[in-house]
DNA sequence: TGCTAAGCGAGACGGTACGTCGCGTCTTTAC
DNA sequence: GTAAAGACGCGACGTACCGTCTCGCTTAGCA
């Protein structure tokens, strides 16, 4: 009552709810069981909706862990722009650093990364509505900056997000290191020392 | 034919025939299927070995695919020491990229790093016989720079380290761009300027 | 076009333009695939109708199945009465054997035979709705015949059902072997030998 | 211990103590819950037994339950001949009609021949496995009574049987009737004054 | 010069999960 | 109020691999 009101399946097509059981049930057993307790059947049975209700709406697995990532590298990972440069940036690897290493959303996304290495397909996917727009909004701060003058106006944008977020990402996949805020830190202080004007806070 | 023949088991110890096929079987079945098409019982067959044998001496099939990538990183990417430190980094950067985009070996690790996130003990195990080998030559090559007075004494090796190959890792393992040797010696520029002598050949 | 007029659901009732075309979507799909092939779902789609249409108006397939045979079985095997006793026998079995072995309708018979014995219920209900009719009219024969003084007034009228019918259905239902005339003639001859008249035509 | 040792599978093939449980299994089911219930996961679940197990042997379930049969047949209804030919009738169709309305093994022969109406290749093999070889043991006893001149030397012997057990398969197939000593006995004194010699005992 | 014991190819076993099919129920919109 | 449409929870299907096991053969080293 009130509202769009509970159904089970009809002509106006899928059912919110079940929608939603079966993403917060995928994302639980991720957290819960690692990536290979994720299993279809094993979200059916937690999400208390059939095995054929999710083949209906999701190819496989990794697509159900792509939709419940949603919107979550936008919400947690767009750059502030409210400071200079260098606490702006400092900011923002420390909080990637957070999220890749402590969230729920970041586990998803590292399971998707590792999972991507084994199907080009799901790494394309995963580029294109993830990653990419991440790297727009990362460079989106740069290109501010370069506007002001605060970096170079020939700086290559891309590369220079990967220098940033590169390393970052390098211990969460790869090293498995902790990626303490002095990290980060350095990381933004060599890289304005490599393209910065001399005036970098801090 | 020479070496020690084929035999169907003795008391001498394992069959280094089967050994080598083993490996064999499991890398061809990765670059041809890709990791899903790498199973114990699809080794056991193009190996033309039983189950049981594979089971008495891997633990898993990651187990055999990281035996297969062997010594291949030392062999590959052991940074050169011949040249100007900034020769010498251009040069690895460019093997590095070369041998994670194009080799076989490099395939090998994707996969196996791609599966590391799924598996705690694997990542354990890739680090310590791979990964961090591989960092040590990487800061070995820094380290006498270092000595020389190319690069300042206070220089945080492991931190250098991941400035320099974190942001081709990132590419190969994340966005999924190419890397060109225009964007690795972009890399050793920047680092060289954040961190370097003023004598940063070419 | 005339007549009713196909509708699409109204309050006049129930459409007997979906229940006819139920009855046949179901008839050739079990005579062009089989009792297996016949599935409500398949019914519905190539009857043009919706599942709860069927489901509305019939509780199982097998529901459909019976009410596709309708009066088929009065329709072709009431006995003549129009010859000698001899005459009708051997006219009727004839007759019954080629329903069984040839016609659609006989088909549809089979296939409930067989899931009756799955399926107790079932198998009331094809004996109340089909079989005691059809015996009925069986014994309806033969009672004239003890009137007219053909037949022993002390004859069991059910059992002398059985011995002329009995052995077509074995051979048609179990054996599987061909009912060719001379069987069915040779079944009314032994019949009439062990319990009949010496008038016995031919 | 002693014996053919249990043993869980090995290159001399098969288990035996999962044939056995299979076999077991789907007999259980069918008189529990009748051929609907009997499913391979079911069978599979009960036994104790993986459910490749049972596909590596047995392509369906059908075969599954015609294995069950095995000689059941022939150790319940093998006719007897000892007596006279009257008294040797009437013994066997009323070990018939109590092997097919009491039995274990005649309720899964009642299930068998219904499923072979929707299944040709099914019957085909019933027909050959179960049913030929008892309608030969049933015209062997005929055989020798034509030997014996109790039957006329003419006699179609496959007509002659169809006659005496058409219509005991007849009421437990088709029309659900008990079977009584006394309808037997009144088909084998029907068919003996049809065919027979005057002596008929009793 | 056999005996013996380890490694081997072979493959059946009990399991888990896969992706598909059909069931019978439901909810909605159109007529 | 019936109809078409179709999503839903459910149960079973037949398949692919998993990791374990038992077996008989092969082959060296020891008696």
């Amino acid at each position: 009552m009130g509202g769009p009101a509970r159904h089970h399946g009809n002509r106006h097509g899928r059912s919110e709810a079940a929608r939603e059981a079966v993403l917060e049930a995928a994302d639980d057993l991720l957290t819960e069981r690692g990536f290979a307790g994720v299993t279809v059947e094993g979200i059916a049975a937690r999400a208390g909706v059939a095995k054929q209700t999710i083949y209906r709406w999701w190819p496989s697995k990794v697509d159900i862990l792509l939709e419940a990532l949603g919107s979550d590298l936008a919400q947690h990972l767009t750059p502030a722009d409210g400071g200079t440069l260098a606490e702006d940036l400092r900011k923002h690897l420390r909080a990637l650093a957070r999220f890749l290493t402590r969230s729920d959303p970041g586990m998803v996304l590292r399971a998707l990364a590792g999972q991507a290495q084994h199907d080009p397909e799901l790494a394309a996917r995963l580029r294109a509505e993830q990653l990419a727009p991440q790297r727009e909004r990362e460079a989106a701060r740069l290109r501010r900056a370069v506007e002001s003058g605060d970096l170079p106006a020939d700086l290559d944008l891309p590369s220079a997000v990967d220098q940033l977020v590169g390393p970052v990402y390098y211990r969460v996949l790869v090293t498995g290191e902790p990626v303490p805020p002095a990290f980060t830190d350095a990381l933004v202080d060599g890289f304005l020392r490599a393209h910065g004007s001399a005036a970098n806070g801090s």
